[in-house]
DNA sequence: AGCACGCCGACT
DNA sequence: GTCGGCGTGCTC
């Protein structure tokens, strides 16, 4: 933008997108000092609202000023180069256009809050303040407060005062002119410094370091200091290498003393600098990995790139153990050649140590790794890695989709049927598959899904070809699929020869593997002790006071807790309403499984993997090396242990409840169970011995149960897709799901009532489910009920339907009894 | 989503 | 009389 003195100077507005789930961008003013270096995707500071700063990304750039009311300015430019690429700026769009959220949502996922700024209200004394005559008692004392302090935060006051509401006193201290108050905006994002040590300039030649050796004879601790500095400084190369110095925790944890180190820095021997380092101990591997694939794989690897040269989209289809990861490196070092860069996104519980570790010895430090335990610093170091170039390769799990790439030529979803990759808690509820697609696809690149068990939708893409296929039968190495047999609960049951709930095939079982020094997996998918605690005398059955579920009994930590809610109390001594003290737990989880394995195998080390033993940053990394390195015989688990572990020496899986998973009310149920059983008989006999899975049933004739057995992937697709045919399910519709919340059932309902009311009228029946009530009805205190839409792909304008259902929406909330009913809308949902 | 403004109950 | 409850409406 050219300055030209002799005309009207051009007033710039700029759109924003706040953090902030409103549906629309907000015009700023661009004041002229930065007018020439703005752009689209820079990140910029605005006030919005009365009291609140906040980071905002420009989104457009424009010289229509707001008719209906005056721009406030933009206070300040972060970026010069924009945060945002103009590729990510379009996904961003498509997304909440999809998805049907607003862009600030996907915005506030998207950018780590270590790029946002916050702001702070802060308060100091007014210097200039010389009327202490009007103030109140109160106050006095608050300004002597304040007086001790430079300034304070709100929340400081808060506790110095010890009040709660002390607005009222700041306003009248503000009116008053007494204090100031000012924001206080500061990035987020710490670089992270290291502390290190060198010697002092005139120290540095090999003679003055002699010399220094020879003085320090009488303090041994300070010349044992000096020598060990040494031995990481060569003598030789001293002038160069003493300016990087090494870390000071070289003194600071070994057995040197620390008062020998202080008296050396005070004496000015040695002196302390800081530097900034990454938080990825950015370490080059020694020796790089060379990955040498099997003749299958090396095929399947060839097939892949033929399948690429018709299809931008290659789905490979490669049962559980067979070497796809191999697969993966040999395509990855090849896009990473040709210069391009590559995204490989994983589950989260499938990204551990052991790929990493793998995979950092193929791609050593170009390989950056986002993880969701990442700290906000570490997300930021990965961001700038990017941009600065230093990595042209992620792994990563689902949000890795928002990071800054913009020259992709290949995208890897790797078990690409897992539901983790759908969000949906909070907005914007995206599925980082389809996103990952589009991404790739926007971006000119090659998409590669892989999965032993792919998703209906994607073996349907394959089929139709849409997708190219790519299969791959045979395990990797010598190893072979399991056996998987069914153990009739019924039978065993008739025949009294359960102990507890394990069948007497898959007890013996455990026992001679014990005996044979190899390992067990046991898979439950439910976590706690047992689903609810009953009184025997009046059935009396423990529920959450907040959502319509039974409290799980969770013995180790000795509480009833809600799964919905996160409710938590105490276990009841007695019958809370007949006070009989015979209460007893029904049903079982993870951790009772747990009790009883040591219970009936005194010797065996069992350990237990679920969500309430890996809530730490490290525990899942740590029991998973735990029972790699043979540390375990055990493993009892939940769905987790079903993604992508690999373990050599598990020669036993034993199942639970797979009939609860087949039967589960959901359209997706038997797809699910199916990968689920697959999954985690998968984990069985990686090795050259054949492993045994046996899962429980009370039906061993249940034909999906057959299909698992025979590993019949086919008939199961084959059989479930023409399910979804006749009821006109996914693929060949979209689902969109809605939700009606209120803390009434009535008010809840009769809205969901209006909703499918009128979203039938234009769509018609078959297209519109409900409203019903949700599975669970009640949830955090709210009634929920569901519409369901299904939409069909190729009769219907999805987006002009998405478009009438937002309209709808919003004439719902303008009916004065509707208006405080929550839709959440949920685009294909899983 | 925040956050302020505004209109009604239980307390100095 | 006021403090303080949370309904409602706006944010460039």
């Amino acid at each position: 933008m050219t300055e030209d003195i002799f005309s009207t100077e051009t007033t710039y507005f700029a759109d924003v997108i706040l953090p902030v789930p409103i549906p629309r961008m907000f015009t700023y003013r661009v004041p002229r000092h930065f007018a020439a270096d703005i752009k689209i995707g820079a990140r910029v500071i605005v006030q919005f609202g009365r009291n609140r700063v906040v980071t905002a990304v420009v989104g457009k750039i424009h010289t229509k000023p707001p008719e209906k009311y005056q721009a406030k300015y933009i206070l300040e430019l972060l970026d010069i180069d924009p945060l945002i690429t103009p590729a990510q700026l379009w996904l961003f769009e498509w997304i909440a256009e999809y998805y049907m959220c607003c862009i600030g949502e996907v915005m506030n996922v998207a950018v780590p809050s270590g790029l946002k700024v916050s702001s702070q209200s802060r308060m100091q004394l007014n210097p200039d303040f010389d009327h202490p005559e009007l103030l109140e008692e109160k106050e006095v004392e608050f300004i002597e407060i304040l007086k001790t302090h430079t300034s304070l935060t709100y929340d400081d006051a808060i506790k110095f005062v010890g009040e709660k509401n002390i607005n009222p006193m700041i306003k009248s201290l503000i009116g008053k002119h007494a204090i100031i108050m000012y924001e206080e905006v500061k990035e987020k994002y710490k670089p992270k410094i290291a502390k290190k040590i060198r010697l002092k300039r005139g120290y540095e030649g090999s003679e003055e370091v002699f010399n220094l050796i020879d003085s320090l004879t009488k303090s041994p601790k300070q010349q044992s200091i000096i020598l060990e500095y040494l031995k990481h400084i060569p003598v030789n190369e001293l002038a160069e290498k003493n300016t990087h110095g090494v870390d000071k925790t070289l003194f600071t944890q070994g057995e040197t003393s620390d008062s020998a180190l202080s008296t050396l820095l005070d004496k000015g021997i040695l002196e302390q600098f800081e530097v900034i380092v990454s938080r990825f101990g950015d370490d080059v591997p020694d020796e790089p990995l060379k990955i040498l694939l099997t003749d299958a794989q090396q095929a399947a690897s060839d097939e892949v790139l033929q399948k690429f040269t018709e299809k931008d989209i290659v789905l490979l289809h490669g049962i559980t153990g067979s070497g796809k990861t191999e697969i993966y490196i040999d395509l990855i070092q090849k896009v990473l050649e040709g210069g391009s860069q590559v995204l490989y996104l994983l589950p989260e519980i499938a990204l551990t140590t052991q790929i990493v570790v793998r995979l950092k010895r193929v791609f050593g430090d170009k390989m950056g790794v986002y993880h969701s335990k990442f700290s906000d610093n570490e997300r930021v170091e990965v961001w700038r890695g990017i941009v600065e170039g230093r990595y042209q390769f992620v792994v990563g799990v689902r949000s890795a989709i928002f990071l800054p790439m913009d020259n992709l030529g290949l995208v890897i979803i790797d078990e690409e049927h897992e539901t983790s990759y759908k969000q949906f808690d909070p907005a914007p509820r995206y599925h980082a598959r389809d996103v990952g697609i589009m991404l790739g696809l926007k971006q000119g690149a090659k998409i590669l899904l892989g999965s032993a068990t792919p998703s209906i939708e994607s073996y349907y893409q394959a089929q139709t070809g849409r997708y190219g296929l790519v299969t791959l039968n045979k395990r990797y190495g010598e190893a072979q699929l399991p056996d998987i047999v069914l153990v009739d609960l019924k039978a065993e049951r008739k025949a009294k020869t359960m102990k507890n709930d394990f069948s007497s095939v898959l007890y013996n079982r455990i026992q001679q593997n014990l005996a044979n020094k190899e390992q067990t997996i046991i898979f439950q998918n439910r976590r706690g002790y047992s689903p609810y605690l009953n009184c025997q005398e009046c059935n009396w059955v423990s529920e959450c006071q907040q959502c319509a579920v039974s409290l799980t009994y969770h013995m180790h930590s000795t509480e009833l807790r809600c799964h919905y809610c996160g409710h938590k109390e105490e276990i009841p001594k007695a019958c809370p309403v007949c006070g009989s003290g015979k209460l007893r737990t029904i049903g079982f989880g993870t951790e009772k499984l747990e009790e009883d394995l040591k219970a009936m195998f005194d010797t065996a080390r069992v350990i237990r993997m679920d969500l309430d033993t890996t809530r730490t940053k490290n525990a899942y990394q740590n029991i998973i090396t735990e029972f790699e390195q043979g540390g375990t015989d055990i493993l009892v688990g939940t769905q987790m242990i079903s993604k992508g572990l690999d373990f050599d020496q598990v020669s036993l899986v034993g199942i639970f409840d797979a009939d609860r998973m087949i039967h589960f009310p959901d359209f997706r149920a038997s797809e699910r169970a199916f990968q689920m059983l697959t999954q985690v008989s998968g984990r069985a006999g990686r090795r050259a011995k054949k492993g045994l899975v046996l899962i429980q049933t009370n039906d061993t004739q249940q034909s999906l149960l057959q299909k698992v057995v025979i590993n019949d992937y086919q008939g199961y697709y084959t059989h479930e897709i023409s399910e979804r045919d006749s009821y006109f399910y996914p693929p060949f519709t979209r689902i969109i799901s809605v939700t009606l919340k209120h803390e009434e059932q009535e008010k809840a309902e009769k809205a969901a009532h209006w909703l499918a009311e009128k979203l039938l009228e234009k769509l018609g029946k078959a297209r519109v489910l409900g409203p019903e009530k949700s599975l669970i009805e009640r949830i955090r205190n709210k009634y929920l009920f569901d519409i369901i839409l299904k939409l069909e792909k190729d009769k219907l304008n999805i987006k002009a339907a998405k478009s009438f259902l937002r309209e709808m929406i919003d004439a719902l909330h303008q009916e004065k009894e509707h208006k405080e009913v929550d839709v959440v809308v949920d685009v294909d949902a899983v």
